[in-house]
DNA sequence: AAAAATACAAAAAAATATTTTGCATTTTGT
DNA sequence: ACAAAATGCAAAATATTTTTTTGTATTTTT
């Protein structure tokens, strides 16, 4: 099984290995058997390519998809952050500090200023004010914020699109 | 296996289910075998526990994680989108034209000015052009549109925090 | 053109998923 | 409080899948 972090190889797919990646992008927990069957080939051939994407850092993980709201994650919650300036560690500290807040699903450094884009899952309003809270406590340099609070997901996917070929 | 759109049925979770659905959303393809030994059950209740989960809607499905790189997805943006106006018929539009997109993995109604904030996987600048054009063609009303484009990743994760109880 | 590597399938072995059975505990209705 | 029903669990039996092994055809390399 792939773990995480296996150096990419890049190679060109044919079309079984695109058919299998888009599968297994929708179905995570199909069995090889039926996966087989879906593309055309026997198992064996089949679950090597399957390992051979693992290996290769194509397949990164498999993970269940968990409803946020049945974990009592109601708020989604983007927050932009411009910093004033950046000491040499600042870039560290905010790493580290990311990491360790496990509510921030993503975080990105985008063009523009040098700006900073978070994405949150948090249960409430309290929690709201204690993210923003450590954002601003572990960044010193934080020019502003501004938040976008989430009203209606209209779509969410995490699954790439692939062609047929 | 759960496919999608189950009525989510609220119930509290006990450590076990909590344990499964933090394993689950980490190692996504672990066997019923293995899950139950690691929470302390036998695989017949552990199972069950799972599909229960599933029938709940709590787990929303199974996902194998690509590496976007591999498949030529080097761009990440996000799109802020302000509307100037709405017309009565402009959401189911922005809705169904979102839908069509497969590279806009996720698009938010956002507070504020009743925006839109979009996160699109591209491969270069070229479909990046086009994304733009998708999105003033398929908007009448958008009065702008501001670009992040991402330049690093600092974390990008899927896994909701669950607490041990 | 031979040797090595690759891709596949079929069959066998090992492991896992799923069903069945039964027991103990908890919950529900009276 | 008591019996009936429901729930949660484990053990065993069965069905299915995963994984390994073996062999063959095709492609690639030397």
């Amino acid at each position: 099984m792939a773990t995480h972090h296996n150096p990419l190889k890049k190679r060109k797919f044919d079309r079984i290995d695109r058919n299998i990646l888009r599968i297994l992008q929708r179905e995570g927990r199909i069995s090889y058997t039926e996966l087989a069957d879906r593309v055309g080939l026997s198992t064996t051939p089949c679950m090597e390519r399957v390992k051979r994407l693992e290996k290769d850092g194509v397949i990164e993980g498999y993970h269940a998809h968990i409803n946020p709201v049945a974990l009592d994650y109601n708020m989604l919650v983007f927050v932009e952050i411009s910093l004033s300036y950046q000491s040499p560690d600042a870039f560290e500290r905010f790493n580290a500090a990311v990491a360790q807040l496990p509510y921030i699903l993503e975080c990105h450094l985008v063009s523009g200023d040098a700006d900073y884009l978070i994405k949150a899952r948090i249960s409430d309003m309290s929690q709201y004010r204690e993210l923003l809270g450590d954002i601003l406590l572990t960044l010193p340099g934080v020019k502003n914020s501004k938040s976008y609070i989430v009203m209606e997901e209209v779509k969410e996917s995490h699954e790439l699109p692939i062609n047929e070929r």
